[in-house]
DNA sequence: ACCCAGTTCGTGAACGTTCACGTTTTCACA
DNA sequence: TGTGAAAACGTGAACGTTCACGAACTGGGT
């Protein structure tokens, strides 16, 4: 009947042309292929085998037309390299399979891509998003239409969910640890990249700015002066650690901000002690950084506690594999992945509403204490 | 005309419910959202304002149906949380990305479900897959049957296509290291994980097992006796490493399989320095076991390298922040993930058959010596 | 007033599947 | 040999969009 010769295959088979060769109806088919009772189970063998022999496929856009759409929930982060990523991802994907959903991801951090252009690739073919889109959550809900979007550690803007950390209790858990140890001399080491830089502007891991700032009750102007200013304090992670540093006794505490790897915090923390040696207890904006502080700390020939704590942050697994182990303030990614899927399962079930109060949740860090502090 | 009352929604919004909103055709709004030319700006600008007060979202199952489908891959993998995928995943997307496809994620390492749930998992949303699978090559072609399957660390069996480890090259790289700095006596740490390990046996910690190897030329009867024999050769690296051990001049080795952790390795190492104190070089199955084996000789007391070299395998990040820094064989994973999709895209724009010897590639490692060995 | 070209918009058909029925076949039992 | 119910199978309609084409409207030049 087709045109098609036998030896090549022009188009995809269809329900029809199994349907055709084994004599049946469509719906014959249908049954056959989705074990639906109804059916002789020796004709259904039968075009099961012929099905095969076509390499028949039923489209999934026809499956999903008539049947309305499995939920496909889009994931978007910034770069699956980073260490603080994969438990996160691999939480949301567990999640999102036991309750049968189907997880699309984008890994943006390649290529000059943002998190905005991540969730218009996603866009069309997910019925939700949740990611780190470091500060477009605006306009990417505004993509998304009426599709939940659940971003994480950003302020919530017009999306329907988010999760935050409260950053301030992680300083204060930091601060608290330095202090009963008595150590007054600290560092704090950010990272360069803000909320919103643009992705092409690569930072020079050698040109870190230094701030000092002498920690005193009461003067919490410490947040960063102007655009390209050389304060230390550029994330809000480090701006929560000036706010609370502000707060409390005289700390005396110098900030830098380095670009966000192990290496450029080592060259960071060797030039740091050079001019400082008395630096008595350093904390890093996550365990990567730690990491380079401690083999800067190493490399002067300080010894880790004894002559300066280390804390790190985030608990990613690295940090119990370096010597001496890290202490870290800790997240457990797998419960914020979970956290996240049940944001949007609430979402979409209708028992959560988008915007409230109740889809905004905050999220601590515990002190999880090894070695190095 | 609809029944539905203003201030609920009782189902999504169709291109009909907009197009009779602005009065004009279906047509009309398909060029409005699709950015087509033939319409004046003005009713382009008021039909997508309506279309987004309506909360239309053009159905992806619709539009795959007439346009013809974009490519989906699925990405298979055993577990993000181990730090050996992430930069394959990583570039697998980045890849995909490029072309203009999506992937579909499934990491299936949690819940005792393995390669072949994963497929199932995958195969109706996908028009391909990549992954991980474990041993699962020819069942999980069979599931999909014409669609193309890139298998990664496995012989490809039916499968379309196949990337491999050359991975007696890797083991002649170490022991041509090891007998170049004049060390006999050896241990391989090896993973009791084999191929086609049921998910839900977990291995006990504590409970690995030595087997005594004294190398020599011709003995090549190094494989497994039995299901469940104490050898400590389990898996495709160890058998490989016992196959050019046994070609080599005489090296002293002791094989151990333990479980693929720090934790476990680093016990394990304990015990066998216990019995064995004159071990002078070990091996690890990756880089994971090799940090734990790098704490176990701290523990004892011996310096790395000088009383003993240790060279882990694989060449995750975590291997420059150890000290030492880890020697290993590393993969660029990066590169890996790069080339399964180039595999990928040839299959599917026809270049390349499936099956065929083309589609079959063997990666090899190279050896980034750092200062453990 | 007329024509023509270009612009703007509308209509039938098709994509491939399942759903809700309706029709035929089978078969055990009276 | 009917009979009736259950099993097996078939048919129109619908899902929501785009494609190919055709119709109507616009405006400038004669």
């Amino acid at each position: 009947m087709t045109q098609t010769p036998a030896g090549r295959r022009s188009r995809r088979a269809t329900i029809l042309d199994v349907a055709a060769a084994a004599g049946v109806s469509r719906q014959t088919v249908t049954r056959a292929m989705n074990d639906m009772p109804g059916i002789k189970t020796e004709t259904r063998q039968r075009i099961q085998e012929l099905a095969n022999e076509l390499g028949y496929t039923p489209s999934r856009f026809a499956k999903g037309l008539v049947q309305g759409a499995r939920t496909s929930v889009g994931l978007a982060i910034p770069d699956l390299t980073n260490p603080y990523f994969p438990a996160f991802a691999s939480s949301v994907v567990e999640q999102a399979t036991q309750r049968g959903w189907q997880v699309v991801m984008d890994d943006y951090g390649h290529g000059g891509r943002n998190g905005l252009d991540a969730v218009e690739h996603l866009a069309p073919h997910v019925d939700a998003v949740i990611g780190y889109l470091g500060g477009y959550a605006g306009q990417a809900q505004a993509i998304l239409g009426r599709r939940p979007l659940i971003v994480l550690d950003e302020e919530p803007g017009s999306a329907a969910g988010a999760i935050t950390f409260d950053y301030r209790h992680a300083a204060e858990l930091a601060i608290r640890r330095l202090r009963s140890a008595g150590r007054r001399h600290i560092a704090y080491l950010d990272s360069v990249r803000g909320p919103e830089k643009p992705a092409h502007e690569k930072p020079d891991a050698e040109n870190h700015a230094d701030t000092h700032v002498p920690g005193m009750a009461g003067s919490t102007d410490l947040l960063p002066h102007g655009p390209g200013s050389g304060d230390g304090f550029v994330t809000a992670r480090g701006r929560a650690f000036a706010a609370v540093l502000a707060e409390s006794d005289a700390l005396d505490c110098v900030a830098v901000a380095v670009e966000e790897s192990a290496s450029a915090a080592r060259t960071a923390v060797r030039d740091l002690l050079e001019q400082q040696p008395g630096i008595a207890g350093i904390v890093a904006f996550n365990d990567l950084v730690a990491s380079g502080v401690l083999k800067a700390l190493a490399d002067a020939g300080k010894r880790v506690p004894e002559d300066c704590l280390v804390i790190g942050m985030d608990g990613i697994p690295l940090g119990e594999q370096l010597s001496p182990e890290l202490t870290t303030l800790a997240l457990d990614l797998r419960d914020v992945g979970r956290t996240a899927v049940e944001l949007l399962d609430g979402l979409l079930a209708g028992s959560l509403t988008a915007g409230s109060a109740e889809a905004h949740l905050t999220l601590r860090h515990r002190l999880v204490v090894r070695q190095s502090a």
